[in-house]
DNA sequence: CCCCTTCTGTACCGAACGGTGCGGAACTGC
DNA sequence: GCAGTTCCGCACCGTTCGGTACAGAAGGGG
């Protein structure tokens, strides 16, 4: 607020970046995808990054803060499927956008198989703890984002009375989350899809 | 075969060793399970073990080696509801016995939560590409089994003639999957079982 | 022009990694 | 007792880990 007039300047004083930070951050987000947390070493990392060790903790903190900014670039890139499939008009089109988006994301081809927010650490030793416990807060935040939007369609009459919005919830990310360990062992596509179709095979219906 | 006479030898010579090598592999496949291949380091290991490195190099080869007889111990221990599910008498006992037991394994209080299976090594570095590798084509065997216990639920008429065997086997093996990747995140045995019964509430009958 | 700020490449830090050489301890067979 | 064999604890190997000190390069403000 006090400094809304450097939102404008365009040439801050020093030296300027040699490199895009987003382009970097994206490499950055592909190797944690493909390698996990702790498989990721620093070199690894700037090396896919193009930039020095120096570069990337003069921008980004440390290993820890740029896998949380790999994360959150992971968010709205790749895992945007899931609040465009919560946008859906009914719970059952929800439920469909939101597996056969998770299928899509896992098997992209140019990506890495299967998903981030589950590979990235999912058992770690001491130094991927943290990364372990935010992907497992980020998951369970997905389910949050699901229940609420399910207990909306309870209360509009779009599901049956009774229904346990928690559970379709947690059902549905499970299955993604299967997805995504499937995928990551190089299921194809259209295996997932099957899977998927028939995950949605019982949903429940007014 | 030639040495057929040593298998009944009670004591060979040299020095005894001084430790269980069952227990001791007990010990690294907990270490494994919590931690994941590139999370567990010689040091945890051996410290759980009980051992010095020197013993367990001795004994176990290395610890990629030591992986594997790990894992051998887990198929054989809290992986062997797998098994024991194939053995039931209908597809549909087949598979509730399997993700029933799936839930258990992954939520037994003592163990380390989720699946050694799934977080011993998902995503790695150059290091744990072999114990990735070696988990994907073990959890293919699952599918495997179960693909080959339905196809003669199918052929004897238990399953719909058309049914896919393959098909099911890898929904189900993509849910118990995924509940073993809940179960990593921390959800609890009830809120699994209820994805679980959710997850064969469409089984086909005939 | 010089000063100040910021970014970059190199070279390096202590710690931890997986793995091993070696001398001594503990056992069997003679 | 003495050789032969196996196992164990300690100290150590080279490499890699995440992270940093430092000097020079590249820009703006006066």
């Amino acid at each position: 607020m006090i400094d809304h007039v450097n939102t404008q300047r365009k040439a801050p004083i020093g030296r300027p970046r040699g490199f895009d930070v987003e382009k970097a951050l994206d490499q950055a987000m592909r190797v944690f995808w493909e390698q996990g947390y702790e498989g990721a070493s620093l070199t690894d990392l700037t090396n896919a990054m193009g930039i020095s060790r120096t570069s990337m903790y003069a921008a980004f903190g440390s290993k820890e803060d740029l896998f949380h900014q790999a994360l959150q670039r992971y968010t709205d890139g790749p895992a945007a499927y899931v609040p465009r499939a919560l946008e859906e008009s009914t719970a059952w089109q929800v439920a469909t956008a939101f597996l056969n988006g998770s299928v899509r994301a896992t098997t992209s081809p140019g990506c890495p198989a299967g998903c981030l927010g589950v590979q990235g650490s999912l058992a770690a030793g001491e130094a991927g703890l943290s990364a372990r416990d935010t992907l497992a807060a980020w998951r369970d935040n997905g389910i949050s984002l699901l229940r609420e939007r399910f207990q909306r369609a309870v209360d509009e009459g779009d599901l049956p009375a009774g229904t346990d919005p928690g559970l379709l919830a947690r059902y549905l990310m499970t299955v993604a989350n299967g997805i995504a360990v499937q995928a990551a062992g190089g299921a194809t596509r259209d295996d997932l899809h099957m899977v998927a179709d028939m995950a949605l095979r019982h949903w429940p219906r007014t």
